[in-house]
DNA sequence: TGAATAGTTGAATAACCATTCAATTATAAA
DNA sequence: TTTATAATTGAATGGTTATTCAACTATTCA
């Protein structure tokens, strides 16, 4: 295959700009200790922000800021119970990208 | 169960410290447009640092940068073949964490 | 040899982002 | 209503990092 025809070839294989920046953009959200620990957590229980906070050793404003970030994402849903805020992981997707993660990590070693 | 007791229960649950670490730090690195596309490019085809520049209009230079940091995660490997430098995807679990991201963005939809 | 090409590397800069702090909203209890 | 608690929010700050630029290494070819 010519020098040319290659990059042609591999630019109309490859998915889109906007794909591979939402799977960047999605990736990046996982790919912070605060926001991983979250999730983490959130795989074993339903929690609340101030739950989240103690368990992490964080403060209330620092968990909430990280919690609005996996909302928008999508990753976390919030539900108002009273004073409380309840959130968990909003679909089974979220575990099972952070257990193919795991994997790779488990294997490294 | 008790307040105390959810804290204590979860963080005995949760993976340890540096597992999750590690797990951050590995989405970190698909967590970069460049890098992300750098990955999908090599999905297509094994590729030389040039042709990379080429397909993403980047510098040499700022591909190289990237393509030590995928390297570094044992995500890409490079091997010398004369000038160049071809560059792969290091094992096929690289494409399954990129195709398990692929497919929650696609449901999104 | 010397020149040209492919890629790596280090330092500098600019953009991004996680946490802190203070102020604010919303609910519950007194 | 007032007080207290749970959580959110915006601005500021400090740390991280992607890209650029220049210098350098390694290999090929004349």
């Amino acid at each position: 295959m010519e020098e040319n025809n290659v990059i042609e070839f591999v630019r109309n294989k490859i998915a889109d700009e906007e794909t591979i920046y939402d799977l960047a953009e999605l990736f990046k959200v996982f790919g912070d200790t605060t926001r991983a620990k979250i999730l983490s957590c959130l795989e074993v229980r339903d929690l609340y922000v101030s739950e989240l906070a103690d368990i992490l050793h964080m403060s209330i404003s620092a968990v909430s800021h990280q919690l609005r970030v996996l909302r928008n994402a999508k990753l976390v849903k919030g539900v108002k119970e009273g004073k409380e805020v309840k959130y968990s992981l909003d679909d089974n997707h979220v575990m099972m990208i952070i257990e193919c993660g795991m994997s790779h990590i488990r294997e490294d070693k």
